[in-house]
DNA sequence: CTTTGGCGCGTTAAACCGTC
DNA sequence: GACGGTTTAACGCGCCAAAG
């Protein structure tokens, strides 16, 4: 592969470009001509090789292979903050920032949770949440764009620890007025012929209860499918079906969807990644801390 | 040490192009 | 035809490394 050679500042108006949607604003927002902008971005697709707007009416509009770039160019950003951010800690002795991420479905509703009794007592502290994908949680915990990094899933990744903080039971949810509404736990048999809302094939909450109700030889009746815990609640909810999720997206579902426990109990793991081989700094082991208190809660 | 030439980045002015 | 937007052209400035 033959690299490319590239100037920050051609990044920079490419960046401004895609966020701003126009050349002109581009230019504004990073106090220069446009004239200037237009060259930069000109200078930089020849540096990249390929399109990365097609001129369509007058306008610019990123080919398919700019949006992937600006993937890249953003992660990239975030780590020129994290210097940003590096250095005004570093002008006013503040204690510190944490930088957690987490999957979408724990960034929904228990991250949230526990930053905000956390904030309670460390004021002083900036606390900030990314919600992506699990690999990418625990690549940003190895290129230390993040602190700390909440995951379900195991995901090895050579310079990160992965730590399990404790385990919650998965809730079965479904549709008010269900005939398993009455019931007071939901057993793996009650839901033979039932339409199912699954999570994605291929993934871990999908493999674990598929295997739960395959070992109990139980048929359901698969149809949806869905990333996330919220989609699958709203799915539900509208009458797609029943479905497992974790207690905490169940908890905050509980006005729209009847929740029940289910048995067997299906755990799932929370874990922490952190860098491997650096001392946690003390506001990243209190903030684990509470996550722990949190988990506890949830049984 | 100074000069020189190349380079990156900026400017303004003007041309150009759809759209209203 | 005015307008908003992009591109092109011509040029200036500061930096840097090589040459004198």
């Amino acid at each position: 592969m033959t690299t490319v050679d590239l100037r920050i500042r051609q990044v920079e108006a490419f960046r401004a470009v895609m966020q701003q949607r126009s050349v002109t604003r581009a230019a504004e927002s990073l106090g220069v001509s446009q004239p200037a902008v237009s060259r930069l971005l000109a200078d930089f697709e020849a540096s990249v090789g390929f399109a990365l707007f097609a001129r369509r009416q007058g306008r610019l509009v990123p080919t398919a292979e700019a949006h992937v770039l600006n993937e890249e160019v953003e992660r990239a950003f975030i780590g020129l903050e994290r210097v940003a951010q590096a250095a005004g800690q570093i002008r006013e002795r503040r204690r510190g920032a944490l930088r957690i991420a987490g999957t979408f479905d724990l960034a929904a509703d228990f991250l949230p949770r526990v930053i905000a009794l956390f904030a309670r007592e460390h004021d002083g502290v900036d606390v900030s949440l990314l919600a992506l994908e699990p690999a990418a949680v625990v690549e940003h915990v190895g290129a230390q764009r993040c602190d700390l990094g909440f995951v379900v899933p195991l995901i090895a990744h050579p310079q990160v620890r992965l730590e399990a903080l404790g385990q919650w039971p998965m809730r079965c949810i479904v549709p008010r007025g269900h005939r398993l509404a009455r019931k007071r736990i939901v057993t793996a048999a009650d839901c033979a012929g039932e339409a199912f809302v699954s999570f994605l094939k291929l993934s871990e909450p999908r493999t674990k209860i598929d295997r739960i109700f395959a070992d109990s030889g139980v048929t359901r009746q698969m149809g949806v499918e869905a990333a996330l815990a919220q989609s699958i609640v709203a799915l539900v909810e509208a009458g797609a079906g029943i479905a497992l999720v974790d207690p905490l997206s169940a908890a905050g579902a509980a006005a729209r969807v009847v929740v029940k426990r289910f048995s067997p109990v299906l755990p799932e793991t929370v874990h922490v990644a952190r860098l491997a081989e650096q001392s946690q700094s003390m506001v990243a082991d209190a903030f684990v801390r509470h996550v722990v208190t949190v988990l506890g809660h949830l049984r």
